[in-house]
DNA sequence: TCTGGGGTCCTAGGACCC
DNA sequence: TCTGGGGTCCTAGGACCC
C-alpha cells in the first residue's frame, strides 16, 4: 500500500521573514547572513530573496562574494529568535491535518498524511490547504511535494520554487527521478558527485542501472543506500520524535587570533551556552568535544568521555580548557573554537556519582540552577564569569 | 569565491574483554 | 610461547544537510 508523504519547504524563509515585517525591503535584492563590511567581511549568504537570486547570490555563498556581485544589495542579520517563532506557527499549522509531522530543519518538515484522506482528502489536496493557510495566516509561501516515500516528496517539493506543488503519482518515481542530475540524491554531496562523474554517472537514471553489489563494493553501505534512492525507493518513516544527539557551539574570529587569553575566554563563554542548553533539555554529556581551526582552515577535534555526564560548566570548562590546550601551540593563528556535548544521557537515566556523593553534587546544581534564574529573567549578559569579564566579543 | 553555525551519520583503527 | 575471532567502546576525521 503506497504511503502519502509531503514535503513542506519554505520558499526563501528567512529572506521571506524579513520582506514581510519590513516593507521598505520587498521586491529589493535581499541578503540575510553576516555583515559584508564592504566586501572584506567574513561568514556567508544564509538566505537570499529571489531578486538577490538572479545576481548569482545563494545561500553558503562567502558573503564578500554576494557583496561583489551586488553591492547595491540590502544585507541584512539574521534574526534567528524570530524566525523559530515563525517557524512554530507553521508547524502548529501542519498539526492541523496530522500528528505525523516530522520537522527536519527550521523551514522544512515532512507529514504523512495516509490516515488524514478522509477528513482532509488525498495527498494533493492537504497540499493546496497547507500551502493556502501559510499564504492566509503568515503571508509566506511553501513549496510542497507529494509522493509515495520522503525522498522522491523532497525532490518535488523543490522542482517549482518558489510556491510550488509537485505530484509524482505512486508507480512513477523511477521515471520521475531519471533525468535528474546525481547532486539531487540525498548523500551526494561535492566529493561523490565527482567521483560518480569520473565513472561517467551524472544522472540519476544512470546510477540507478548500476548493480546493487557494485555500489557496495564501491562506496560501501553508502552506496546501497544510494542504489535504492536513484530507483526510487526509500522506505523511512516520518519519525515524530528527534531527540538531539549531540548539542554544541563554535564561533569564528574576525580576524583571526593568537591571543590565547581570548581564545579561552570566549572558550569558556562557549561553554556557558552549551551546559545551559544542555540543562534546558534536561540531558548531560557523557563525551565532551573541542573544535579547532587554524587560520589556514586545517580543523581537528579532540573529545573525550568522561567517568560522570556533565550538564554545568564547573564539569565542562576544564574539561575543554584541557582539550584546547592539546590542540593549541603559542603562535598559532586561530579562526574557530567550538565545544560540543555528544552522547547526551536522557532524563531519568542520569548516572551514578551522585548516589554516592550527592553532597558533593548538590551545590554545583543549586549554583547552576541559580544562574540558570538570572539569566533568564535578565538575559545572558546579567551574569558571568569573573574569568570573562572584559573579555567577551561583542 | 575563500569558506557560518547548527547538526547527522559513517568509517577505521586501537584498547580491552571473553 | 604465541595465538584466533567476536564484540564493545572510544577517538579522529570526513562527507553531508539546511
Amino acid at each position: 500500500l503506497p504511503r502519502t508523504i509531503l514535503h513542506v519547504d519554505m520558499d526563501a524563509f528567512y529572506a521571506a521573514i524579513e520582506a514581510r515585517d519590513h516593507p521598505e525591503l520587498r521586491g529589493q535584492p535581499l541578503v540575510v547572513g553576516s555583515d559584508p563590511k564592504g566586501g572584506k567581511g567574513r561568514g556567508i549568504v544564509a538566505t537570499a530573496s529571489y531578486e538577490a537570486r538572479r545576481f548569482g547570490i545563494h545561500s553558503a555563498q562567502p558573503i564578500s562574494t554576494a557583496y561583489r556581485l551586488c553591492p547595491h544589495a540590502l544585507f541584512v542579520r539574521p534574526d534567528m529568535k524570530r524566525y523559530a517563532e515563525v517557524s512554530a506557527s507553521v508547524i502548529r499549522i501542519l498539526h492541523g491535518f496530522t500528528d505525523l509531522v516530522e520537522q527536519v530543519s527550521i523551514d522544512e518538515a515532512f507529514l504523512d498524511v495516509g490516515g488524514s484522506r478522509r477528513l482532509f482528502g488525498d495527498g494533493a489536496a492537504v497540499a493546496r490547504s497547507i500551502k493556502a493557510r501559510i499564504r492566509g495566516e503568515l503571508e509566506l509561501t511553501a513549496s510542497v511535494g507529494v509522493a509515495a516515500n520522503k525522498f522522491v516528496a523532497k525532490v518535488a517539493s523543490d522542482l517549482e520554487k518558489p510556491d510550488g506543488l509537485v505530484i509524482v503519482p505512486p508507480g512513477e518515481e523511477r521515471a520521475f527521478l531519471a533525468p535528474l542530475p546525481i547532486r539531487r540524491l540525498w548523500g551526494v554531496g561535492a566529493r561523490t558527485e565527482e567521483a560518480l562523474a569520473r565513472a561517467g554517472i551524472r544522472r540519476i537514471g544512470q546510477l540507478a542501472e548500476v548493480p546493487a553489489a557494485d555500489l557496495e563494493r564501491w562506496l560501501g553501505a553508502t552506496g546501497e543506500h544510494l542504489g535504492s534512492l536513484a530507483r526510487g525507493l526509500d522506505d523511512r518513516p516520518v519519525v515524530v520524535e528527534g531527540s538531539n544527539r549531540s548539542i554544541g557551539h563554535e564561533t569564528t574570529f574576525d580576524p583571526d587570533t593568537a591571543d590565547r587569553g581570548q581564545i579561552e575566554a570566549t572558550l569558556l563563554a562557549l561553554v556557558e551556552k552549551l551546559t545551559r542548553r544542555l540543562r534546558q533539555h534536561g540531558v548531560a554529556a557523557r563525551t565532551i568535544a573541542v573544535k579547532f581551526r587554524r587560520a589556514d582552515f586545517s580543523t581537528c577535534t579532540r573529545r573525550i568521555t568522561l567517568p560522570e555526564p556533565a550538564d554545568t560548566s564547573e564539569q565542562v570548562a576544564p574539561v575543554a580548557l584541557r582539550l584546547f590546550g592539546a590542540l593549541f601551540g603559542e603562535g598559532t593563528l586561530v579562526r574557530l573554537v567550538g565545544v560540543y556535548g555528544t552522547n547526551l544521557v536522557p532524563p531519568g537515566a542520569r548516572p551514578q556519582l551522585e548516589l554516592f556523593a550527592p553532597q558533593a553534587a548538590r551545590p554545583r546544581r543549586e549554583l547552576a540552577a541559580a544562574v540558570d534564574a538570572i539569566t533568564r529573567r535578565f538575559g545572558e549578559q546579567a551574569i558571568t564569569r569573573a574569568r570573562l569579564v572584559g573579555k567577551r566579543r561583542g
